[in-house]
DNA sequence: GCTGGCTATCGTAGTTCGGCGATGGACGAT
DNA sequence: ATCGTCCATCGCCGAACTACGATAGCCAGC
């Protein structure tokens, strides 16, 4: 009952985004988890610090929002389980970096609609 | 106080969404508002089904959706309200279809990220 | 006028979200 | 071993979301 820490090395279960189909029920599910996971400010700001700097930024994100870090650590942690970004250990911090797969996906979901 | 009915004919205070910029802070917002409107599986299901059917289908939807007429009435207010769907009285039904812009302006902002 | 079907809104209840401070674990440096 | 830093999690609160039934408004037809 301690598999509660993010183990980024075990994939999820679910299958390959970029093979899923882009309608259906399923499809509307996932697009609606993936919107919602964008539905803040806060997160697409987010989301935007990470894709411009080419590099992983770590915790800078926390002095770039006017927010408190619990906070952030908790978009970042709605980011992260919607597939959006991805957080590696480096040392003493954590890097967090945008996960293209699923950043693609979203782009699909919401161009086909 | 009672200008709380939604009145379609004038048009809401902003600018066109095609002219507005694509990053920034409003643009973060603007992105938020519209995903978090479709960051639920009914509402990306209305989208769809308006999307699909060329003529503007009416209460049709809440005998495809498994909820309540109340429910669906909400849904479909927030994807108003977000600029995503439109609705014209014709005589004892509501019409709704596509807001075109509105759906332009939340692709061109998801695929800008 | 009245009636009946179609929508929107209201009121309510349960759930989820968003924010914060405080706590605790992990790691490097001393 | 101890300390300081970084980050995640917990607990708490108010606000917002989601769903529903019930109610009220609107419009055609009789």
């Amino acid at each position: 009952m301690d598999d509660r820490t993010a183990n980024n090395c075990l994939t999820p279960p679910t299958r390959d985004p970029d093979l899923r189909p882009v309608e259906g029920k399923e499809a509307d599910e996932e697009l609606a988890t993936l919107a919602k996971a964008i539905g803040h400010s806060a997160r697409v700001q987010i989301l935007r610090l990470l894709a411009h700097r080419t590099a992983c930024v770590c915790g800078d994100i926390v002095d770039e929002l006017p927010l408190a870090q619990s906070t952030v650590s908790q978009h970042l942690k709605v980011l992260k389980e919607a597939g959006l970004i991805r957080g590696e250990v480096d040392g003493p911090r954590v890097c967090y970096c945008i996960e293209p797969r699923g950043l693609r996906r979203l782009k699909v979901l919401v161009a086909g609609l």
